[in-house]
DNA sequence: GTCTATAGCAAGATAGAC
DNA sequence: GTCTATCTTGCTATAGAC
């Protein structure tokens, strides 16, 4: 044959990507089929030989954008990057001016609020290993702490993007990173050991 | 006349307040003029009397929605609520499943994010104002620890309504209650006086 | 597997009657 | 100020040629 038994595949994973990051940026719901077909050299009646609907795709790039996410979170034990670090990484500039190539949380969860419950339950599951890992990272494992790290993390992004004045973007974002780190750090609510 | 001078802007009020509702609940994008005008009981066309273009509604509805949690924000100073109530209310179950009834932030964050401007400027002084009234209701009034409580918050809330487990709901929104009392409480991030 | 063409529908917006 | 009717454009999805 012409192409490699592979080549569908590779089609399809090119296609999964770049709606993802296409969603990241404009939302998944105002991102036309031509328009993503368009981003990898084809036109829109090709994606149906790809996927049954439109909905098959919010899962498949859910499922792609959460593991990848997960990769990135993942620490190398053997050189753990310091959760200072990543947090800093995390809410930054160049990831406030990029949604397309960042984190899927602050970008997708609203509309994954109004999927079905497919969706949700793939979000969820993915969402609950990224939690185990922050949690495992903290001085002291704790799943609540790591949730609530996340979503000051999360919620950083969302409201810095909102932002026009970047020293109030600046601000935000910094001062997430320093409470984040003192729930990180904190022994106790009332520091009494 | 047959209608009283001040009935042109009553339809508007209603308008602004049905199409928050609608947006915070389905997104403002992928609400159609025809179904907001229909839940006021008149047809599209009519649209047009009120506002030049949907651009301009959705500037009416920030402003709008911002001012209505600026008033819930603000602490009756003669009997104020105490910060830990507050945030119990704001990360509640009721607030979880009734995102038209509820605060924007987490509803509409991620579409100003990828509006002009001016919607930005609007939704960024509202902001301002809630972080100020928010630092006020500190045991010690600090704006980075009042943004990072209000982001966890917001945070909080968009993570929990991706979720389909109410138990793992309640594990988020516990959690962010819980450290944000521990950033609103702390006296230094090392503990040492 | 991808193309072109098109069906079928909903969107934002405008025109003119009342 | 609101109606109906309509223009134009965009969308999801399908049919049939290659």
């Amino acid at each position: 044959m012409r192409y490699s038994a592979s080549h569908k595949a590779e089609i399809r994973e090119k296609l999964i990507a770049a709606a993802g990051a296409l969603s990241k940026k404009e939302g998944f719901d105002t991102t036309g089929v031509d328009a993503l077909m368009a981003t990898v050299g084809l036109t829109g009646g090709a994606f149906y030989g790809h996927f049954k609907n439109k909905g098959e795709l919010l899962e498949a790039i859910v499922d792609n954008e959460m593991r990848l996410t997960q990769v990135q979170f993942l620490n190398d034990e053997s050189s753990p990057t310091p959760l200072r670090h990543r947090l800093q990484r995390y809410l930054s500039r160049s990831h406030l001016a990029h949604p397309e190539l960042g984190c899927p949380l602050p970008s997708l969860s609203s509309e994954v609020a109004r999927a079905n419950a497919s969706v949700k339950a793939t979000y969820e599951r993915h969402l609950e290993e990224l939690v185990a890992n922050l949690s495992n990272a903290l001085p002291t494992p704790d799943p609540d702490r790591a949730w609530a790290i996340l979503a000051m993390a999360v919620g950083g992004i969302t409201l810095a993007r909102t932002q026009n004045n970047p020293a109030l973007q600046e601000q935000v974002l910094n001062a997430c990173v320093e409470q984040a780190m003192v729930i990180a750090d904190q022994n106790g609510p009332n520091c009494t050991d």
